[in-house]
DNA sequence: CCGTTTCCTTGACGACTGTCAAGACTTCTC
DNA sequence: GAGAAGTCTTGACAGTCGTCAAGGAAACGG
């Protein structure tokens, strides 16, 4: 039967190879950037041929926006694990800041694709709708996250999760930008302390 | 004398022209992007042919990097108006987010070439340097906002520059992002309703 | 085992890119 | 007004890009 060979059905053989390619586009969209990354490149960082892309996807866009949405699924419940695990409010904080510190470490070119795209979506109608998606998943993870954290202390949100998305995501990204372009002495702790400094007054008193 | 046609002195003349590149650089790039702005494009929109961007400037990047710099020049002083003009906190904070409001109904462009190149300078090392000067001197122009602020209001700053900086973009950053790929109903009322919600959580009581 | 379908590689296309050299045009100097 | 210096245009260069067609290789069905 060579069991581990050919398992998956020939209709999933298809989607299978999407994701290999959407997976090396990624990767090389997270080392170069959306500017500098060419299809010969992407299919380099695979096992196929730069001819191939046009096989799986009608064009450049549809494989890129295709990896952009895998993204969202891996990105999507990276918080909600702390949420389950903390059971005060103290310790939903310091865990929350922790594993923010902890995806800059662990996925930075990730994420600076991730904010690559973001910006590229202000230009390029075609990236609007996959980018608005995962923005507002991201929210909602954002918002699961403070809503908890506010229950936890016992009080109610001051702000709305669009607000409270927006000041995460903004310390965050100069987190990031810290990181790599290393303009600051000690960016990552710099983001764990502002994010313990302002959690807390996203709550009402 | 012909008073008005050659007066700037000869030094300066070459300035002047690389100022005018660097402005039409700006305003291609405003428009399509940092990935699909060519040099031949930027100079279509200004009085020159394409070849003269080599005379004045050594390559495309340099071009760039002179225009950003010259875009931090207009920018750095944009809030200090409302600063200057507001008597009581709750003057500041109104006239503060209607100026933010404006500032993306005015240039939006503009601020998506920020966020496009800010996102780009952690990919591309030569734009670090610019892109950290710039965000660096728009803290501090939020920190004179938020100081201020404060001392209206009778109170301490809740976080530090850095950390108010990131809040505040983040909220300025959605606020773009809902406008140019709308995506909300009324993303500039939003961003009015949030900066005058989260502004005085940034107060410490 | 042959024929068919699916999959993938190769090579080429036209278009576009940043760069630069050659020369024309303008402006200044004597 | 001739020569020199500065300014700008034009055209070409070597590459790279996304795209696609032709055909080989492999898997499949009979």
């Amino acid at each position: 039967m060579a069991a581990t060979t050919t398992r998956v059905a020939p209709a999933d053989k298809h989607d299978v190879r999407r994701r290999a390619l959407a997976e090396s586009a990624l990767r090389t969209l997270g080392e170069l950037g959306y500017a500098k990354a060419s299809l010969r490149e992407i299919a380099n960082n695979s096992e196929f041929s730069h001819g191939v892309v046009h096989y799986y996807f009608a064009d450049k866009l549809e494989l890129i926006v295709f990896g952009v949405r895998m993204y969202k699924e891996t990105c999507v419940t990276r918080y909600d694990g702390v949420v389950a695990a903390s059971g005060t409010a103290a310790e939903l904080l310091d865990a929350f800041a922790e594993k923010l510190v902890e995806t800059i470490e662990d996925e930075a070119p990730m994420h600076r694709l991730w904010y690559d795209l973001r910006a590229q979506s202000m230009f390029e109608e075609s990236l609007r709708e996959a980018v608005g998606q995962i923005d507002r998943t991201l929210e909602e993870m954002i918002w699961r996250v403070v809503t908890r954290y506010a229950e936890l202390a016992g009080a109610e949100p001051a702000v709305a999760a669009h607000a409270a998305y927006g000041v995460l995501d903004g310390i965050f990204q100069q987190g990031l930008l810290g990181h790599l372009n290393g303009d600051a002495a000690d960016p990552l702790g710099d983001l764990r302390r502002e994010v313990r400094a302002v959690l807390p007054l996203m709550l009402r008193r």
